[in-house]
DNA sequence: GAGATATTAGCACGACCGTTCGTGCAGTTT
DNA sequence: AAACTGCACGAACGGTCGTGCTAATATCTC
């Protein structure tokens, strides 16, 4: 009883599925979760491919851990970082900055994981598919929620549509990142710093809001 | 010499070619061109595996030709019929509005092609990547073209960034497309009609163009 | 210590992969 | 009619895939 979180067995196990998911992300990230195969963690990491198999039960279920993995890298390093700034306004651009420097900084190789693996399984109904949704649900409503407290705080004109807004930003976002990434350029991230305040200030209350400066 | 053009063995070959492609389209808008596999082609059209290899030479070819294809689809479901629209603004909201209907009716059982396979192998530098860089490029290009014209024309506002324009009317599209699959529903292309003639008229030397109705 | 338990390794399987080869056949040319 | 060309076929190659087994090896409980 007492060694039920102190079992090293269990710990040495976790560890090592931990390293799995660390490079299926990664790979995933530049080639999709269908080039995801157990013989090839296996080789990357020094391990078995049984031992690696063992570990998830099945390749699906080694796609959605990845999911799920990717979700947490996503969210450290987009969504936690910016708690501490004011809710509103301030928190919605904080929110699309950190967000355009999770692409540019390139937290995945690939850039984006989700963009890469949604356009992959978005036809595709099953499992993953229904995870990525889910996926994609959370950081629209993380977007419009911030979206709507700056409406009702009078941060943004009353007439505005947390829904639309959130769903143009988050375009300009993942557009900059698809032309970065294909092109190999910076261009697109500058584009998209500039439209993001200027799609920003045409929705606000006081375009010279501090908060759009 | 005459028979040149009449030569019964190359016309069936193109034929049979061009039944693979029709169907490789269908198949990467869905799964991916990494999807495609020369012995599920070959099953599907009733061929058999090295008549179907015979016919390209090499999976990277076959994933070549299959892009081609699928420019060739993309350029008359979506360029080709506004052709006989006016140049300018009037051509630009036509665009946009034929690449919408493009999407929603499914012309690639994906939805569109480009932005599947383009997130496939954004990262993967190679001739596919190259090709699908060209098809994007343009693209952005017609896009940026018709909004050049419609801006000397008079009808956008001379400080109006034609790049900066198209890359967001682009990313509006593209969204759209992407979450109208992920989660089946019409939705986001409402929003996306909205918010393009939105982003249009905020350009748009004259607020109440006609052709921004 | 002995014994229970959880993680890893080794091995084999059937299926499918891209590719190559030799062959048959339909159409063209002479 | 004979020689040649181009497409498609079937069989087979070496590889890799996901997935089952059965040991071997750590770690915990007693």
């Amino acid at each position: 009883m007492a060694g039920a979180t102190t079992d090293g067995r269990v710990l040495r196990g976790e560890e090592t599925r931990r390293a799995v998911l660390r490079r299926a992300v990664g790979i995933a990230s530049v080639e999709g979760l269908d080039a995801l195969s157990i013989g090839r963690l296996a080789t990357d990491l020094g391990l078995s491919k049984s031992g690696v198999f063992a570990g998830f039960g099945s390749k699906e279920e080694l796609q959605l851990a990845t999911v799920r993995a990717a979700r947490r890298i996503f969210a450290d390093a987009v969504v936690t970082p910016v708690a501490d700034t004011p809710p509103g306004l301030p928190r919605a651009r904080a929110l699309c900055e950190s967000w355009l420097a999770y692409s540019r900084a390139r937290v995945f190789p690939g850039g984006c994981f989700f963009h890469q693996v949604i356009a992959e399984f978005d036809a595709r109904p099953g499992p993953v598919r229904d995870a990525l949704a889910d996926c994609a649900r959370q950081w629209h409503a993380t977007v419009v929620e911030s979206l709507a407290a700056a409406r009702t705080a009078g941060a943004l004109r009353p007439d505005t549509d947390p829904d639309d807004l959130a769903f143009a930003l988050i375009a300009v976002l993942e557009t900059a990142n698809s032309q970065a990434v294909l092109h190999e350029e910076d261009i697109p991230y500058q584009r998209a710093g500039r439209l993001l305040l200027r799609l920003l200030r045409a929705e606000a209350a006081d375009p010279a809001d501090p908060a759009l400066a």
